[in-house]
DNA sequence: CCTTTTTCCTATCGGTTTAGTAGGTTTATG
DNA sequence: CATAAACCTACTAAACCGATAGGAAAAAGG
């Protein structure tokens, strides 16, 4: 289950999608140039917002935002939506996608009691991992903001 | 990530898997005949006697196992292996499979502050259940016990 | 320079979960 | 009746989760 830090921040990164790409639309259009303050997001979509400040510093720290400070300041993406997977985002507040650590390609630990080459559950686990690579890193934060009924088209 | 509950219960099992194996080879092959004690897995797979005790307690009461008490008692399979999928065991130790309480089949819970029929987080998470479910469903105790290197057939 | 607005940083906290431990009760076997 | 097994309840230490508190630093406007 995605933690309560991972949901609130796919929240925040719909806003800022959409702020980039209302952004993108003006034709000088640069993502440093309009930031978007967590007092804006807190009010698109309600929750603590202490609590969005520490998610939006370690998705910031882990290189997916960017932020400024200071009166007009905020965070903005620090690629297009389509460049950043989920994956990533999880594995920054959320740790491996790996069922097991002893699969998981950025996180692995070696496991104790269990010769890994012949373990049925490693092998098991392996595929369950794939099988959520495949989506998550094909998956973007430009996913997050479609709405298939009401789709974002430019 | 699995729970270490999950993982010596996966361990366990195996085990349990090739008991029931050995037993169905015998001519008067009844499952019940032969429980495995909680001892001789622990022999097999080390690991705390008094933790995987409580785990086969709760794999008892989720319909997976039976147990024999007494002298010469133990716990046995209630199906055969090909016969429980991966997932049951998961749900009963571990809980939801699905990422979000909102897209799970056993586990649902409404969604407080989010449409879901328009939720973008939504749609994409109940991907991954199904990439999940796809394999854990299908996948079953009778694959936990199989080397592919040195593959157990009848 | 000063005020305001924003991010940045550290520390703390109550509650829950996790991974066990302890100690005894019940049931079956020989 | 001794022994060996599951059964059951309670407890615990540590970690984790979801937040909160209180300020420091930086940028912008006047």
């Amino acid at each position: 289950m995605l933690s309560k830090k991972a949901q609130y921040a796919f929240r925040a990164l719909s806003s800022l999608v959409r702020a980039d790409q209302a952004h993108r639309q003006s034709p000088e259009g640069e993502t440093v140039g309009t930031p978007l303050a967590i007092s804006e997001m807190v009010k698109e979509h309600p929750m603590s917002t202490k609590f969005l400040e520490s998610i939006l510093l370690e998705l910031r720290r882990g290189g997916i935002l960017g932020s400024k400070k200071g009166k007009g300041g905020g965070y903005y993406l620090m690629k297009h939506p389509e460049d950043t997977p989920l994956a990533q985002v999880i594995r920054i507040l959320d740790g491996p996608i790996a069922p097991l650590a002893c699969v998981s390609l950025n996180f692995y630990e070696r496991c104790t009691d269990c010769n890994e080459a012949i373990c049925g559950l490693n092998r098991l686990m392996s595929e369950v991992r794939d099988a959520n690579l495949a989506i998550l890193e094909k998956r973007t934060l430009a996913d997050l903001a479609v709405n298939p009924d009401n789709p974002i088209r430019r």
